[in-house]
DNA sequence: TATGTTATGTTATAATATAACATAATGTAA
DNA sequence: TTACATTATGTTATATTATAACATAACATA
């Protein structure tokens, strides 16, 4: 409880696993169960493997590299597994699709429902997701402005972190 | 071509073409031309072909959907026929690219250097691009405060225009 | 335990995209 | 004008990403 709290006050730009990634790991899992137990959905074993799976590195991870890691811990698994355990993760919230790459990743905020934006770098892969004030409001100005009622973003920034430049 | 733009102009919405869409596509293959005759590029009959089935519409056509139609028009059409010619034009602004949809759009602010911003209908399929500035100042802000240099934007917004509410 | 519901297994195929190499068209210098 | 380099297109094959359809298993609960 005190772990995620701490963390999920943070805002996404620092996670809480730069020094400790094994606790990054555990709070996601706590709190993926907390979010289906809320929610009445099972979080069953398969879940808990993709999702652990999605959660080793905060790289966006492809859906066939998903199905071969998990092929190594489970038998039986072909692509609609790995499909449609992603559709469900999505939607609860606990993974996002990046469009650009075609690829998954774990999500970062948990316990906040909001819209993300990433940034990915082009040169090692990581991504990074936020939830940039200015950015969140400008979004709102275009749904007024516009008239235009949004239902989904899909925000994703590509270039080269700070490490990369 | 006349068949064409009949056909598509009870599509097209708020673009200046509303009223005549024939003259909309004219415009936008004027706009080419000279874009490549800038750039030393060739216009070739393939581009203007591709190009121009894009402008049928203001709504996004799939690969395999213009490799159809492209075929009705021209032989030895190949999937690589396609989106070799897709790269040229994206490469020269000309076209974008829509990942939530996986799908092409002409793009619509010939001349500007820009990034383009997508808000896309789920209702009726139609696609505006925009460059709304208070998100382009959003993005400057995210490339200062993150330290992040962007070399590429996907922004797309999916819901419901005014027409469709 | 019986029964309905949800989750997973299984097979097949659809949809999207690229690789690799051959041929054709074009531009340019001798 | 030919010869040559370069760019564009044709052609065949295959890689990558994703879904459909139906069978079986696990679970919840009456």
């Amino acid at each position: 409880m005190t772990d995620r709290s701490q963390k999920s006050s943070k805002n996404a730009q620092t996670f809480a696993c730069e020094r400790h990634h094994a606790l990054c790991i555990e709070e996601a899992l706590g709190h993926a169960k907390r979010v289906c137990e809320r929610e009445g959905e099972r979080f069953t074993d398969l879940r808990e493997q993709v999702f652990s799976i999605l959660w080793t590195g905060h790289k966006p991870v492809k859906a066939y590299d998903l199905l071969l890691e998990l092929s190594s811990i489970r038998k039986g698994v072909a692509p609609a597994t790995v499909y449609r355990t992603l559709d469900f993760l999505q939607s609860q919230g606990l993974v996002h699709k990046l469009e650009s790459l075609n690829a998954y990743l774990g999500c970062s905020q948990p316990g906040k429902k909001h819209r993300g934006h990433f940034l990915i770098c082009e040169c090692c892969e990581e991504v990074r997701e936020l939830e940039f004030a200015p950015f969140s409001q400008s979004i709102d100005e275009i749904e007024k402005a516009q008239t235009f009622q949004i239902k989904h973003t899909t925000i994703e920034l590509l270039g080269r972190c700070i490490k990369c430049q």
